[in-house]
DNA sequence: CATAGATCAGACGAACTGGTCTGTCTATAA
DNA sequence: TTATAGACAGACCAGTTCGTCTGATCTATG
């Protein structure tokens, strides 16, 4: 074992934790399994965290959070004109996506069902996050807007939300089907609703 | 306590842990607990079910299916034109839904959100759950597709699918945020949404 | 009316779970 | 060199959880 490193012990607890999490709940996470696969005694954990609520904020702002950023985000803040490129993202997004995502959903939206009605500091985390990425695309249905890509009436927040919605309900439903990739199938419907934002010809 | 009326113990049972799982889902959902609030003893639950899985898939099967039944399947089969009326009876939907299914969220998106990945047997019986709405809102399509009111060109199964994905993924949103009532604000998307049925005109 | 099987009653147990407590080790600054 | 604070170690604990076991009681049926 090497020598003492407090930072690493604590992102270690906090990657095999944001995993545990994942592929069994909050709820279903035990803070023993961390334990046996850190390798790290009782000790160790309640020296970097004071309960298993606390790691799983500590999860939520530490890990689910920057992998929204990165798969979420960023990726969608490049596009000249979201009607017309999103779908063609989207497909890219989905083929580079690890295993355990496709077996178990979005982390985010796992938590959420789970955790939203049971616990208010989760719920409160939770939003706010979403509410980030939320304002995320809408900046950018606003961008295609002002480039005429986008029509002037549409209120690009509420836009932006009902997206989101329709990305994790894709996602819900492929897990639960249990089917590899249906994405196609949803992908065409999405590209309807996204050409109604287009300009009306007046 | 009146005599004794294994079908409404059963029953009572049901009902209950629905309750509880709805509350807190399937792994939050304490079998002492259900007792507690039942005032049966523990010999009563397992003289009717065989184990606290068992009496998951017994809530799904006779709890859950009904609901989504009376809720999503029933209300909606009596549309002429579903792309007109849908938003509408989708308003009287809200309206009208228990204070729990607010704070909560959909029962079945619940469990499917958090057992699907966990047991295949939940796994099974809410896939087929799901395959049952879609079919439902599928054969609505289709007879708007027949009077004309949608165009044949459209996949009813998948557009069927993907509506089913906006609600689940919608009431997930909303519970989420906290929000009473944002379906204003996703009912006029879906609407434009819908609207992308219409016949084209050729 | 006898009796067998269904239905309930609840004490009990074994495994588990989150969390605590005391002690030890190690890097670093004085 | 040594004092000190932070970083582990791991035994231990109290409460919980699902499930079992033995009996009691009811009810349908011959």
């Amino acid at each position: 074992m090497a020598t003492r490193n407090p930072r690493k012990t604590r992102s270690r607890l906090l990657e095999i934790a944001f995993e545990e999490i994942h592929a069994h709940g909050f709820q279903g996470m035990r803070v023993d399994e961390v334990l046996r696969r850190s390798g790290l005694p009782k000790g160790a954990f309640y020296h970097h965290f004071g309960s298993k609520r606390e790691l799983g904020y500590a999860v939520l702002e530490e890990q689910i959070k920057p992998l929204v950023t990165s798969i979420w985000i960023e990726p969608l803040t490049a596009m000249e004109d979201p009607v017309r490129e999103l779908p063609g993202v989207l497909d890219k997004l989905g083929e580079r996506i690890p295993a355990a995502m496709r077996t178990h959903g979005c982390p985010l939206n796992n938590l959420a069902q789970e955790m939203a009605s049971q616990d208010e500091g989760f719920r409160q985390r939770i939003a706010q996050l979403i509410q980030h990425w939320i304002e995320a695309l809408q900046r950018l249905l606003e961008q295609g807007q002002l480039r005429g890509f986008i029509d002037e009436q549409v209120d690009c927040h509420r836009a932006a939300r009902f997206l989101i919605a329709v990305f994790e309900g894709c996602i819900g439903i492929f897990k639960a089907e249990g089917a590899q990739d249906q994405w196609p199938a949803c992908r065409s419907q999405l590209a309807s609703y996204l050409n109604t934002l287009r300009p009306a010809i007046r």
